[in-house]
DNA sequence: CGAGATGGACTACACTCGTAGTCTTACGTC
DNA sequence: GACGTAAGACTACGAGTGTAGTCCATCTCG
């Protein structure tokens, strides 16, 4: 289940609205991407293809559902990147975080919380 | 300065180990990688493409250097990962990790610890 | 009704990646 | 001095990606 950086903005958009069709799609990037609605239609075809995102009929169109969780999909790309980038180990990219971009206080809280809540 | 995966693999080694040649990266990756000694040389010809290594001759071989640095190579892909897959917020992705693979109780007191400079 | 817009299916095409193979040349060995 | 070997240079090749284009059937608006 392996999905490249655009199909994965596809597929947010169906996280975040599942049922649209492909215009809706389209439409709902348009601000970040300057996609045509063909390259959208193509992303979201290899997504069908791939198994991450499922269609129903409705008309002439089809209505696009994501077909995976956006929980353990996101979960296994962290563990995935941290594999691969960091040897596995956690702490040291919340370290390159906060140095790098700076986490803002209320990433700081909530991960006081976080850690607060683990430790039990 | 886009780094593939087995790319990233071998600039490792010349991170661990600068102004190595060819077949010594080869052998710093027999254990993980059933990789050809072509094979990493290509991967090293890559990186030299890119100027993410450089080289100095050695007789008829070369040796290799990493060109760009590790902690804000890191840095970097661990902005562009939470921008692409979590947009942009740390704080959730330090959950899912915390879910999915269980941070080590190493890593909750390092991160609590960070936590705390961070603070100031 | 006829023409243009719209939907999906199929096709395209250059580029990157993983994973080598081949070619040429220098080197060290018998 | 010939021969295998190891170094780098160049070539390969199928899968995946980004980014569409084409084709054909339909729907919609005038």
């Amino acid at each position: 289940m392996k999905i490249s950086a655009a199909e994965l903005e596809v597929l947010s958009v169906l996280w975040e609205q599942p049922g649209v069709a492909a215009s809706d799609v389209h439409e709902a990037l348009a601000n970040d991407k300057d996609w045509t609605s063909r390259t959208v239609k193509t992303l979201l075809s290899r997504l069908v293809e791939k198994g991450a995102v499922s269609t129903r009929e409705d008309g002439r169109r089809y209505l696009y559902f994501p077909a995976i969780d956006e929980e353990s999909y996101k979960a296994k790309a962290a563990g995935q990147f941290i594999d691969r980038v960091f040897s596995g180990r956690a702490a040291p990219l919340v370290a390159y975080l906060a140095d790098s971009r700076g986490l803002t206080p209320q990433d700081i809280e909530d991960l006081e919380k976080l850690l607060g809540d683990l430790k039990k």
